[in-house]
DNA sequence: CCCATCACCGGAAACGTTTCCAGTGTGCAT
DNA sequence: ATGCACACTGGAAACGTTTCCGGTGATGGG
């Protein structure tokens, strides 16, 4: 820590010139060359860099976009992270972590501080929904891009993916291998995935096109690990009329993994005696073995996109709103593989 | 987004009290109760919030601390990441997450940029660290404070871990367990872990302590899954005269997933036929299948750490810098398990 | 009754920057 | 030689807040 940093009026002073040419020549507008030498040959002497407050206090421009969700330490978020933070960086944004906490009061509370201004946009990814943090996100002073469901009725930009379908892809897959007893380990049906994924398991077992002979949900308290290894001790110790599953869908890679764990306490080998499917297409669910065939709703794309839409946004204020949708997409991988041999 | 903000001016206006009084009345100090009341009432009608920015302006202090690391991807920065955000939030304060970039002149460059004084403190945890990084970490007009290796002869806030001893007690635990031809898949040498765990390596592997038949380094490109899965196909590939491996100590817990997977492919049991062990107990590691054994560096303490030595900083500045030490600790689970049955 | 003390209030400055506006000088064309 | 366009410069205002400082009124003690 060194002393106090050099002002943009003691560079014009050390060049002998205005404040205002001073600024005009380091911002690089309508400055003569001997100016512009001149000015960055004393800011340089002095070791001068512009304060960023100062000037986000003339432009009305922060340069930081902030990133909320529930929990980071799950990997989609950090995935989205990731992507945000790439997209974002190269345009001089910053990017801040916060927490919308885990109600959906808490999330109205931060959307709300963005009063405060002290970013120029906001992505967020809320685990729940309701009218008021619609009605606080209509109202927000920056622009605020949710990731999850669609909100077009609402008229708010959002990135989504229709994560219902990437279950049906789930699903048809499992039946495609010749599985018919299929258990669904969803987490909480008040979160917005939650919701979604349970109906797409729903649609894709019911009606015709389900040529199953069993399906059954069990419900996990979150969507971790731990909550997932709960929830399939639970569903996988009963036995239905049609026979003991030969299949489980989980509601993300998370959960998956406790599945397998659970299957293997009651030895059953995966994917041989029962087959497991994830979803979120993450990194640990790659390298876990049996690696994990799972439906990717594309994180990094959904997060890039969200930049960019901000980012859109934070230049021109006024379009109709975006909706934006990332197809979902299956993996196969070892965790489904029909062949025995790879275990 | 809806129309402009309110500023104090108008709170003041409609209050009919001086900009001055207004200022008191909302943040607590030396106001009557019925100006507190007025202003209170004025404020909530026009749907006040205090602007971040001005605020900052004249209070110098921007409320915002940055975390930046090479790979927000690791699950040892998030880890650290989600402790910082814990520790801060409460007292206010922002986290902007920031990237190193993989060369250490990236970091230098970062730590420049502090210059322009958009947070109030820095904690950095660099992959490579040199004299410059050193020098610019000592100038920065904001404290930093460095978690990675201890920085105390540089007068430099620190957050340190001894991971070569924590590589001692892998190589301590597989020779307690009656493994004696030891590989070592580090990450590369030229950086700060990389070196620290090739030291505590060859410290446990030379010398009367040391009751092994053979030890033997790998390096791999990153601290990543799949350069550790490359490494050790490399290892175990070769025969070493005293016997083939029969154990192998990772870097981190992603090299760790690597080795194993690359086991796998070789027919090797783990942990029968190939004990592994990793390092900085990850959820990831903990999860895995077998689990890993994992001696624990303490992320989560040591962000925590790291957030409270720049909260005191922020506060009063000019104390001694000051070096934080978390100590290793060994988490033995499946992947070394001795009996066999665990599989 | 007067003076000192005290609590409270308002004016004004300050933080560091960008940008509007008016003014100056140069060069070119008529 | 004179006018005009043009490129450039400097003064000053503005962004929204906190806080210093001087001043006012009330209150209590002597």
């Amino acid at each position: 820590m060194s002393s106090s940093r050099a002002t943009l009026i003691q560079v014009a002073e050390r060049a002998g010139v205005s404040l205002a040419s001073t600024s005009r020549a380091l911002h690089g507008t309508g400055a003569s060359q001997k100016m512009v030498d001149r000015v960055r040959a004393a800011a340089a002497e002095l070791g001068y860099s512009p304060d960023a407050i100062g000037r986000s206090l003339r432009m009305k421009r922060t340069f930081q976009v902030a990133f909320a969700v529930a929990d980071i330490g799950n990997p989609v978020y950090v995935e989205m992270l990731t992507a945000i933070h790439e997209v974002l960086a190269p345009h001089g944004y910053r990017v801040v972590v916060m927490s919308t906490g885990h109600t959906v009061a808490s999330t109205v509370d931060l959307v709300r501080s963005l009063g405060s201004g002290f970013v120029d946009g906001l992505i967020v990814s809320p685990l729940r929904t309701d009218d008021a943090l619609v009605d606080a996100i209509r109202e927000a002073p920056v622009p605020v891009v949710v990731i999850g469901r669609s909100l077009e009725q609402q008229g708010i930009d959002s990135v989504s993916t229709d994560s219902a379908a990437g279950l049906g892809q789930a699903v048809a897959h499992l039946l495609e291998i010749g599985r018919r007893r299929i258990g669904f380990v969803n987490g909480p049906l008040d979160t917005t995935p939650g919701a979604a994924r349970q109906r797409g398991f729903d649609a894709a077992t019911s009606g015709p096109a389900f040529t199953g002979d069993h399906a059954e949900t069990e419900r996990a308290d979150d969507f971790t690990v731990a909550a997932g290894l709960a929830a399939a001790r639970r569903l996988l110790s009963r036995t239905p009329a049609a026979g003991p599953f030969d299949a489980v869908v989980a509601a993300n890679d998370l959960l998956a993994i406790g599945v397998v764990r659970a299957a293997r306490e009651l030895g059953l080998s995966v994917p041989g005696a029962l087959a497991v499917t994830g979803m979120d297409d993450t990194e640990i669910g790659r390298v876990f073995q049996p690696s994990l065939t799972s439906v990717s709703l594309g994180s990094a794309e959904r997060g890039a996109a969200a930049a960019r839409l901000v980012l859109d946004r934070v230049d021109d204020g006024a379009e109709p709103a975006q909706q934006i949708a990332i197809g979902p997409r299956l993996f196969v991988r070892e965790s489904t593989a029909q062949e025995e041999s790879a275990r």
